[in-house]
DNA sequence: CCGAGTACATAACAAACGTTCGGTACGTAC
DNA sequence: GTACGTACCGAACGTTTGTTATGTACTCGG
């Protein structure tokens, strides 16, 4: 009885399309008929495969966050403050892909603190993004790279230094150039270093 | 011929209310009959002190930069670490009002990185900000306080520091606690130390 | 080849949007 | 007192929104 299509692939593209609105409108210029426009479709297949305009952000915003994981690259055999300097690294906007995917997270907070919803997922990610991170902060502070006390501490001021670095950059590209970011970031490592 | 009202100060109480609306929906529920209802009036009254949605937007966005700046404390007599450390924590969501403004500022970011007149004023705000941190950052190097090199390196670094803690604190106040937030100010202001 | 069910296009729907405008009330200037 | 300009209401305008319903083409299992 089913057709052809590979429906979970469909549903990828759809979040794909709402990732490019997303990050050229702003959640602002989110609609579902530019969805489809952004497509070379109908609302029709949109509704076709979500229910309603917010299950399609909760899922868009899943796939960006898996899209925005799959940017870190492979950290085998890095150990300690390069392996965080490199997980850092790869949350910056260096690549037009890397601009993009920031602009979707910057504008989705808009959204994310009104809705209850998107408010508890973002809640979420950040607390995964930062767990994620720990590992090589303690690492680093074992290696005495880093200055002891609670590592989440740490944990948050990185995540947070780099995030604001996110949003600076995302308004002044001008300013905070692909080479001035990484130097920022490394020198920041290096500063907290005992 | 002028009638009694106060122009300006009208004005004024139209964007008071445009911040309330923005803290409470984010720029998603940002309308004139969500504005003219927080006023107590109706589009008329809106439409007749602003020629366009777009002048509201950017009228109230200039009443809350000078709402925020209105929150930091006269720093007279204190100079270097601590007084940046005291500007800094200013921009923290520590009370509710301060708190309610920086919704307003991480909500607006959504609308200025997708319309260019909001994403230029923006980007000048940024700049406003980080000279005026400036001078602190240079005191503190004087005295010693943070390491030498490019002054507007560290003021970034800071200020990204800061608005990205912003961030995390809006999504999880309970994580971030009034007490967390100053402490991981402070000993991150430490921990730069030479 | 034939029902059944999926994959969409197309179109309609009420609701809400920004903007525009006529009308009323009320000061002020002369 | 009359004329004029401001302040504001209330409603209408055309557009756009998310959602829903209808219709058609196609693919499959039997």
């Amino acid at each position: 009885m089913p057709a052809k299509t590979d429906h979970d692939a469909r549903r990828r593209d759809v979040s794909a399309a709402v990732g490019r609105v997303l990050a050229a409108q702003g959640f602002g210029g989110l609609t579902l008929r530019a969805v489809a426009a952004e497509l070379g479709a109908t609302t029709g297949l949109v509704t076709h495969y979500f229910p309603s305009k917010q299950a399609l952000i909760v899922h868009a915003l899943e796939v960006a966050e898996a899209h925005t994981r799959a940017l870190v690259p492979s950290l085998e055999g890095v150990h300690g403050l390069e392996a965080l300097r490199q997980a850092l690294a790869a949350v910056l906007p260096l690549t037009p892909e890397g601009t993009e995917i920031n602009r979707v997270w910057v504008s989705s907070w808009d959204a994310a603190l009104a809705d209850p919803e998107l408010h508890a997922l973002e809640k979420a990610r950040y607390k995964r993004w930062r767990s994620r991170l720990k590992p090589f902060v303690v690492e680093a502070q074992n290696d005495g790279d880093l200055p002891p006390g609670d590592p989440d501490d740490l944990v948050a001021a990185l995540a947070a230094f780099t995030h604001g670095l996110v949003v600076q950059a995302l308004f002044d590209p001008r300013l905070f150039t692909h080479k001035r970011l990484l130097v920022l970031l490394a020198s920041h490592l290096e500063a907290l270093r005992i």
